[in-house]
DNA sequence: AACACAAATAATGTATACATTTTTATTTAT
DNA sequence: ATAAATAAAAATGTATACATTATTTGTGTT
């Protein structure tokens, strides 16, 4: 076990919290109160909500509360990259981890609705992880924040259609079809933040 | 004129001297020796290298040393992320928006080798910013660090035909052509990542 | 009740001290 | 001479103090 910094605690806890909703959209996070509830100076925390406020968590101070076109802007972006993500997949991707990304597929269509969710979400990861491209994986995960804030609700993991078409996206990757991958991950997105928009309402 | 805190000044002046390469790539920044150098406390000037090394301008407190890797894989979602806004671009551009992005063209044909360096980047910039999509932008921007650091030299304006393929983008933008317009944007980013890699040899 | 203003309270930004960790320099052993 | 071990030096991480800014509260006015 490697030790950890104050700093690195108080950001892990505080990312988890606001994830977990503790800390509500809006709310204002003070300094003097995390350190409080935390057990800690103040030092380590302002460096862990500089941190939150850098990667989109935080805006000045107040939890984000992502507006629908924040939203819609994320997955315009996303689309391009994960499309592009899994026209990398199908032209490059080996045997084997074809057959991972297959397996979250079929993981995700026989658990329970926590493991459905971590199969999901493994299901993109590995797909993106796989393009071996550092800076696109980056730019990816940068925006979960405003993806996982947004639709507070977990009834997006039961969403019709959402594991055919996962596997839809294996099959064009599995028959190295890199224009159709793209195409179908980018309608899978689409529809996701569809139905992601029609749950607010 | 507003007021700086000395967080910002040290990341700024930081920042400034990295790119003007006064700390060269692989170069170990302390905080006690920016301290001294910028004449305040370790406080502010921690919070800046936090900063920095979060947008990727530091690498463990050393000065990022792009490799090629890193670079080509920076253009691979440049590409994408460019091309889409030059498609968009295309798409909802206002004319006199389409001209300001002209003008930057003809400006820095007109323009010495400051200016032109200063008007090509805005040309860029423009196109990315008339998305009106801050997620995109944000990405965009994020990249700048690895691309100034990588190409260090400035030749890279003098690139022959970089001008002609900015004319092109704004021909297929004035067009209205989407598909040519993020056709263009891509072969031209290709085109300057291949000089840029042909120059380092 | 809504507004403007003043006083108070609280939160932030910076400097500094000190314990710990990491780097560098030096010594010792093979 | 090289490598391992140790000692010395330097840099980092955290706590704390204090001055400065923001925010809130309270008061009086229209």
């Amino acid at each position: 076990m490697k030790k950890q910094f104050a700093a690195d605690q108080a950001y892990e806890r505080i990312r988890d919290a606001i994830y977990d909703g503790v800390y509500p959209s809006g709310e204002r996070l003070t300094e003097v109160q995390m350190a409080e509830e935390l057990q800690m100076s103040r030092t380590p925390v302002r460096e862990a909500l500089k941190r939150l406020g850098e990667e989109g968590l935080l805006k000045n101070k107040r939890v984000l509360a992502p507006t629908e076109k924040e939203f819609i802007d994320t997955f315009d972006v996303r689309r391009l990259l994960e499309g592009h993500a899994a026209a990398r997949a199908a032209a490059y991707m080996t045997i084997p981890e074809k057959e991972e990304l297959r397996a979250c597929v079929t993981h995700a269509e026989n658990g329970q609705l926590e493991e459905r969710m971590y199969w999901n979400k493994q299901f993109h990861e590995k797909l993106v992880t796989a393009s071996g491209n550092e800076v696109l994986i980056e730019a990816v995960s940068r925006m979960e924040a405003i993806v996982y804030l947004f639709r507070q609700t977990v009834v997006y993991e039961q969403r019709p259609g959402l594991l055919e078409e996962h596997h839809a996206i294996c099959d064009a990757i599995d028959a190295g079809d890199r224009e159709l991958a793209d195409t179908r991950m980018k309608d899978h997105l689409d529809n996701d933040l569809q139905f992601a928009l029609r749950m607010r309402k």
